[in-house]
DNA sequence: GTGAAAGCGCTAACAA
DNA sequence: TTGTTAGCGCTTTCAC
């Protein structure tokens, strides 16, 4: 095939090894002439689990250690067909309030022997177009943390890119998905809202398209419910700070019932929420207005904050996910599998006896 | 070369068009053979600025449609030694303590056409490991937010693969660097402390082998002597909220003059030290103590906090870094250039006069 | 403007 | 165990 003269395997040119075409970066043709070994002899040393011998593979790694070889991962990715590299979405909102999430995915990545490719999608469109980006980098599989439609979905599943889903699903199509389900903390919670006399509860939701709000959201009502507290007021925040803050004035001017509690759909907006009640409305938490939240962040355990909030188990998601996206990889057939984590309650500091 | 049937360039076999062999995905050649053009044509049709005739780029683009073909950017990054990514290589820390960086970084390069490979680094060990496996990805420049030492980073140079520091520099070696100076932001900060009669200050430090810590305790030092402000205790933290908090601590067990102000060299220490002083001193911020720092992220401002901080404009320092980053890869030769933004003050709300 | 052919650096099937 | 060879999917001369 070749007629480039770096390519021709006999060991030696013209009496002479030249060691490295100076700047350019050596190749497995490099090593091999400098070892004296055939091309495919290198290719083997740096595949694990390959037959060959003590010595071949001595001269060899002193070869390429001489030349500071390593192969060419893009090139392997070619023939192999495998890049070994995952699409990680994200949006801005999981990093900005959840920045621990982001990182475990990476370092589990990491563990596995794969590479994130990074993108952030912050609306439907984004998502269309990192997929096609994704999709020509040839990546082995995708951990989704945003938003993504069920055609996007679909859309991969055709092209056979496994996906897991990062605390989202879609109920009426078979997915891969690690999750965190709160309900049991939730219920526990109400349960002790009740015996501390709450009978009036509000909530701020996040945004409706999100899957982990809606969850939460629902299993709030349902647990609020089983303990007779009344849900007097919903409002709708964006996970964010301001939101939440936002989210308690709102309340607040609702008329009626005014709540002895609220539920915050996650952390950030907990702080939120808060920080409005103390510094502008003057009430004074938990004594006045209680309290509680989803996530467990380590900003919602602050002193200023001291939230009690369910915790998602973020390592061991990150965990699940990485393993779960490699078995797909692996076999990608394999029917799927969701694999559900409890939360955990943060008592905190945030819910007390309701004002009478 | 080859002997594959697909890759054969007559666009039609045995009379059948078949538009893609099950299961596989589509490549240049499937298109050209259902195009009925050739092989390189489908290529430039995907190269823009290439000379292409309206009819052929439409034929071309039908068909590419109809197989939802996509270019193969690995192997185009085999061929012309363009992977399209850059590594970014960030610290936990950093991602904890200041998850803006992250995200804009990554969208900067997204939208100058460039993945970010997600790498974190948090030993000298970790770094080592990251540079091989970027090198082995054949990235085309690396954005570098995290620990590397001198060593590290002569190897990448003697690599040729440009390195953008942000945030961090060798001062003795040739290097792309954006920065931040915060040094007019403390001097303006020192001089208000002066006039609101403080006298006594202590300051709690970063790690010291981390770049922004000692440039910022050597700024901060230079202020306060300036303006004749006393730096009656120094300790060192982590940039945690914990250790802010227990930097506290140890100034406060430390004998002779009590400081009226503390700087911490970034906010999350800031929010640490000034939930141990309301919390665990009983003391008032900014009534009993003042509190300044670095950084200005977002949780900065909540109102629990009020930080008064120097924010560094993380958005265009971002923009700079990938701007930066892709000047280098087209001309690797060219001159290293720093670009150092200012800092901005964002007056918050925890200083005051000091206590008489 | 278009097609033929080479080859980026690697792996893997096959032969020896 | 080792070497030979084809070829992953693309870009890029080089003819025409």
């Amino acid at each position: 095939m070749a007629n480039n003269p770096s390519k021709k395997n006999p060991p030696e040119e013209n009496g002479k090894v030249i060691p490295l075409i100076k700047g350019r970066r050596a190749t497995s043709y490099d090593v091999a002439r400098l070892a004296g070994v055939s091309q495919s002899a290198v290719s083997r040393c740096f595949k694990p689990g390959s037959s060959i011998s003590g010595k071949m593979r001595e001269r060899v790694m002193k070869a390429a250690k001489e030349l500071e070889y390593q192969p060419n991962a893009i090139a392997r990715g070619l023939i192999t067909q495998r890049s070994n590299l995952v699409a990680v979405l994200v949006s801005g909102r999981l990093n900005l309030y959840y920045p621990e999430a982001l990182f475990k995915i990476t370092e589990e990545l990491s563990a596995a022997g794969l590479r994130a490719l990074l993108f952030t999608v912050e609306s439907e469109e984004d998502a269309e177009t990192v997929i096609e980006q994704a999709w020509q980098f040839q990546v082995d599989g995708v951990i989704s943390a945003s938003h993504m439609s069920q055609a996007q979905y679909e859309l991969l599943e055709k092209r056979k890119i496994p996906v897991v889903f990062f605390n989202r699903y879609f109920a009426d199509h078979p997915n891969t998905v690690v999750y965190c389900d709160p309900s049991e903390q939730i219920d526990s919670l109400a349960k002790q809202l009740a015996e501390l006399g709450h009978t009036r509860a509000a909530l701020i939701s996040g945004p409706s398209e999100n899957m982990v709000s809606r969850e939460r959201t629902r299993m709030t009502k349902a647990s609020l419910a089983r303990f007779n507290i009344d849900l007097v007021a919903e409002v709708q925040g964006d996970f964010s700070y301001e939101s939440g803050a936002a989210g308690l004035q709102s309340i607040k001017q609702q008329n009626g019932n005014t709540p002895s509690v609220i539920v915050c759909i996650n952390d950030m907006m907990g702080m939120g929420c808060m920080d409005e009640a103390r510094s502008v409305l003057g009430l004074s938490v938990p004594s006045d207005l209680s309290i509680v939240s989803f996530d467990g962040i380590g900003m919602s355990q602050f002193s200023s904050y001291e939230l009690t909030t369910v915790r998602q188990p973020i390592g061991r998601m990150s965990e699940a996910a990485v393993r779960m996206i490699t078995e797909r990889v692996e076999r990608p057939d394999q029917s799927h599998e969701k694999r559900v984590f409890e939360g955990a309650v943060i008592p905190g500091g945030s819910i007390a006896r309701a004002p009478s």
